[in-house]
DNA sequence: CGACTAGTTGATCGCCGTCAAGTAGGGTGG
DNA sequence: CCACCCTACTTGACGGCGATCAACTAGTCG
């Protein structure tokens, strides 16, 4: 592990990753066979339509995850952060999918060519846990926001949003508002005005980019449990 | 397998089956550890927010599987039938879904504990392959659904159901309106009158709880590929 | 034959996507 | 340091899709 930075080190270790409570001889087999590799911001990291393999581990920065339309519109489903795997089932699929993924700044992963992932996995089966584990929380979010864009309001779905990068990356988001409504799935103006009533009634805070929560709580809504972003 | 009639066991060794491609002394020996339980037409199978543990494997019938929210509303987004499993990530985790599952006829079932079934994969590392294809698609399918209730319209919506459900099951289709307005995210006014379409156009014809595709390909929409339902 | 469920069709109405026409921040290069 | 440009943000007006309400017909099962 010698070429990880002490913070990188602890991000793979901590309560929110991906790695928690796998027996630290895992994690460093899993490091021995990976490659550390280096995304500049804005890069692609996976195209609509390529058949791409790897498994990756972000160790720092930040991967979005969309899915687009040929007609344009984009939807943002996953955001990936220190410690967090990036496609944990693509090795397994067959056909490409239509996933789009990019570096929102500069980011550094672990890689793992899908079939070495593929064999670490039958040879350390305890790790399935955690990337059954993983999967299933993805799952249960890709079903709530299906709920959410059937029966919710652009208003609660943009809250809903705020209130679950609140928690993922505290005050202030370094968003801008195109990015937000592509993980609402709506758009840029519906999501200003909705914000503009946020600000109105005190909840938010914003600037050029910059998003503060003053009152998380009055963002929560429970109904369909957290999202998975 | 002696309590099996024939047709249930090529079921399971079908092409479309979750088992295909298995050894069969790998089947054999989850079909030892299984048990096989019968559900009446609208059995509830687990309920929102019970934490159901139970992998099933259906051998014959139909399962309904269902999100809903408190406001009544619900969406359907599996139809599980024979070769099929249910719940693959369940036994993996913690916390109670939000997912409800009905028997949508007469249905036969193996049965097997998580516990027994998370055991079973780590001696049989072999089957994580089928397990992970499995819910690759499904996850995929979770998420072109997001695309197409935020971008396509209605008409499309229902298309594209009748024709994922005409590759499944065949013509006759043995549903009512109000379930393929639970499949496609809408209400049932507005998939009869898209149906009334649909007729008008010598696409389908329907019967009461009966839908005949006449023209399979009229309803291709390949765009955001095949949803499983 | 009666009751329940499935199907049918019309009228209304509001959310929110779209178009349009701006303002303002902030980085770059001369 | 200023002029410039690009991007982000802002606000108003319009219009269409589809949810909702309502009233009805037609199968089907006991």
């Amino acid at each position: 592990m010698e070429r990880f930075t002490r913070e990188e080190r602890s991000a793979l270790l901590s309560r929110e990753s991906f790695f928690h409570g796998l027996p630290p001889e895992i994690i460093s087999e899993l490091v021995d066979i990976a490659d550390l590799v280096t995304f500049s911001k804005g890069d692609f990291i996976s195209m609509i339509g390529e058949d791409f393999q790897d498994v990756l581990f972000v160790v720092s920065g930040l991967i979005w995850v969309s899915v687009c339309s040929s007609s344009g519109k984009r939807i943002t489903f996953l955001v990936v952060k220190k410690g967090e795997p990036f496609n944990l089932l693509g090795p397994y699929m067959a056909q490409p999918r239509l996933l789009e993924a990019r570096a929102h700044k500069k980011t550094r992963c672990l890689k793992i060519k899908g079939e070495a992932y593929m064999s670490f996995v039958e040879k350390h089966p305890r790790i399935i846990t955690n990337i059954m584990q993983w999967i299933g929380v993805s799952f249960d979010s890709a079903h709530s926001r299906i709920l959410d864009l059937m029966e919710k309001k652009v208003e609660n779905r943009i809250m809903r949003v705020l209130s679950t990068l609140h928690e993922k990356f505290n005050s202030p988001l370094l968003f801008t508002s195109l990015e937000i409504s592509e993980l609402a799935g709506t758009t840029t103006e519906s999501t200003l005005r909705t914000m503009r009533l946020l600000r109105d009634m005190g909840i938010i805070t914003t600037q050029r980019g910059k998003i503060w929560i003053k009152d998380p709580q009055a963002l929560e809504d429970t109904e369909f449990g957290t999202m998975k972003i």
